[in-house]
DNA sequence: CCAGACTTGTGGACACTGTCCACATGGTTA
DNA sequence: TAACCATGTGGACAGTGTCCACAAGTCTGG
């Protein structure tokens, strides 16, 4: 009887649910143990599916872990816009312009030390890094371009040093984030943290108006 | 009878043989696939040994994989002292200085594009990431700290800017180094990366003599 | 409107992994 | 020489990714 019952409710998922379910329960495990925690029967577990029905929508574990390494690369850049959107003053104002560079950049830095998980998982599976996400979101070096972007707008940034000024900038923030999220600096107290994220930020200005 | 003899066979391991045998058949399998490739029972079969064998140097995987890391940032601290050792030019030289500095970043860049897994594997753990590491040899960040104090003796760096400068410069060559070892910038072609890596290096000069 | 095709979930199986237990065996020491 | 200790063995177990055959809904063409 009861069996009829759960038999016929099985069917009763809303289309896509399994596959959000799976990614979802994905990110839920990223968060506590990074990548190597995405474990493809405990996701399906969390769904209330049984562990084959994962393949009917990925083809392997791998596949399954690069859509939680997408969503993951997606809260970075959310977190990103989020900090960024917090800044006011008006495009071209240069304090402003400034501020809001700083402003991904410790939301960056801030996502990788407080969702170490997750962010170790959002770089797991290298994907195309492109400025905009194929749904049209920006990236987080979307977010970094726009940000030099307005600093050239602003007159911080000389036009001529601006070509490619992206990259040691993201090494900069990318590293510190790696160091302190979960690399070797992980470990050490915070006023510690807050100085070396102060010093490189620091560092990161006088780069740009060398 | 061949029993017998390979039976005694057995016992004829070097004392120790066994727990280094492990080492560094997990350094192999590190080198190609990173961290999650080092399984102990595959090491065990590289060394010809049972799997229990293991449980008798190491507590559990974790503790392999922590001495197999250890390896691992040996040996990357090592290409950096090749690095600096190959630069000419007594202590104290700027331009010396400067060029040892260069070099032990190129170094760190190098071995994370020419052995990824390696490198993922050397920062997949958490050490204790002092200067010095216990057996007395330089570490990474032993390195760069000596390559700063030399530009300070070589007047280069100013010394009231010499305080903690090791962290933004390690930022930006680990961030470089992550990002184009095994990450999003992993597959640019030969000539983006050298040029970022050029633009990184710039930068840091910069950074320095500002 | 209904038979077949397609989609999605199930059940059972397999090889592989890390780890535990009891046992054997050789070298060392009292 | 007898007891001990370090080290390797053999067998077992749970957990994992993945494959195959099957079932039960859902959709579609005649």
């Amino acid at each position: 009887m009861g069996v009829t019952a759960e038999e016929t409710e099985r069917r009763r998922r809303p289309r896509g649910a399994v596959r959000e379910g799976l990614v979802a329960a994905g990110l839920e495990l990223a968060r506590t143990g990074g990548p190597d925690a995405v474990v493809l029967r405990e996701a399906t577990r969390m769904v209330g599916v049984v562990p084959n029905a994962a393949y009917r929508h990925f083809a392997d574990r791998d596949e399954l872990l690069a859509a939680v390494c997408a969503a993951a690369m997606r809260e970075l850049a959310a977190r990103m816009a989020t900090g960024a959107g917090r800044v006011r003053g008006k495009h071209g104002d240069p304090a402003a312009a400034g501020r809001r560079l700083r402003a991904i950049g410790t939301a960056y830095v801030t996502f990788a030390r407080e969702e170490p998980g997750l962010f170790a998982t959002a770089f797991a599976v290298p994907q195309q890094h492109a400025y905009d996400a194929p749904d049209g979101e920006r990236t987080p070096l979307g977010h970094l371009r726009a940000a030099l972007d307005e600093l050239v707008d602003a007159g911080v940034l000389r036009q001529e040093r601006r070509e490619g000024m992206e990259y040691p900038i993201w090494s900069s923030v990318h590293g510190l984030a790696s160091l302190v999220g979960q690399g070797p600096l992980r470990d050490v107290p915070d006023a510690t943290r807050r100085r070396f994220e102060e010093l490189t930020f620091a560092f990161i200005g006088d780069g740009l108006t060398h």
